[in-house]
DNA sequence: ATGACTGCAAAGCCTTTGCACGCAA
DNA sequence: TTGCGTGCAAAGGCTTTGCAGTCAT
């Protein structure tokens, strides 16, 4: 699962924290150095279980402040990756990023990018009463491994 | 909260049901009732509550247990209201619905339709290597209220 | 009559909180 | 040195499950 490691973002995503004041301590430095590591939507038990695997000793506790703390500071995402489990993912500074398909069978995530979807939402956030900061599309369906 | 009662959804919802052959409890009609009376997503919770008032007595494992049988059928969609917090709306059969823009500070949940966007997600929809159902589309931001 | 449906209470599960210790600055 | 950050364990809160009684068909 895990994917080449953005270390552009890792170091903005350090230098964030920084600049907004927070210690570097390690569970922090150790949760943003996995989620760098990770295109795509990761839970926080799953990040918790690969660090530990890769014997970087880091309480639960810490792995869901760390990402709270994250998602404050909009280095990440939080969508619901399954029935009440929050994924989370990061957030590119450059604006570009994909939304996902997911199985309701199996929850096998399949990740896209559209602009023409991207434009439409852009439009329909000028037309609602809130200031909107971001968005999340979801499609649900089954996959070709689950198909009925 | 509650809006004008959809009498057709709340028919349509037991034609299905008792044409997928399941029963018409006491607690499944009242689920069925309370849902028709909702133009946007409720939680189980908050149905739960409703029929309280309305002293109509219904488990709230029999809440749950109609909204996720309601869900299979397609009769409802379900959606991240809050944090962990699962809404529930009625799924109108003649295709038509709208999507959510959120207030991340109070939770001010605002609906809203759009064409192009329905147009853009059809289109990925089929680009995708999965048999997409539904979808669903969130804004996340701040209301004029909370505008910090 | 029969087993699907329901309610209650208990259990599950992800997530958050309390608290004392340790470490960054 | 100071108080932010961390880990552990316990508590929370929504949701699901077990089970015996009830009701629709």
């Amino acid at each position: 699962m895990p994917t080449a490691k953005d270390t552009a973002w890792e170091e903005h995503a350090l230098a964030m924290l920084g600049g907004a004041g927070y210690r570097r301590g390690g569970a922090r430095t150790a949760v943003v150095e996995a989620l760098a590591r990770h295109d795509c939507a990761v839970t926080a038990l799953e990040l918790e279980e690969e660090l530990r695997r890769r014997k970087v000793s880091v309480g639960r506790a810490s792995v869901y402040r760390a990402l709270e703390l994250l998602e404050e500071l909009r280095l990440v995402q939080r969508l619901e990756a399954a029935r009440g489990i929050a994924g989370y993912e990061r957030v590119n500074p450059s604006g570009r990023h994909h939304h996902h398909a997911i199985c309701r069978r199996c929850g096998r995530m399949e990740p896209f990018e559209d602009r023409d979807l991207e434009k439409a939402i852009e439009r329909v956030s000028g037309r609602v009463p809130l200031e909107i900061a971001e968005h999340d599309v979801v499609l649900r369906g089954t996959c070709e491994r689950c198909a009925s």
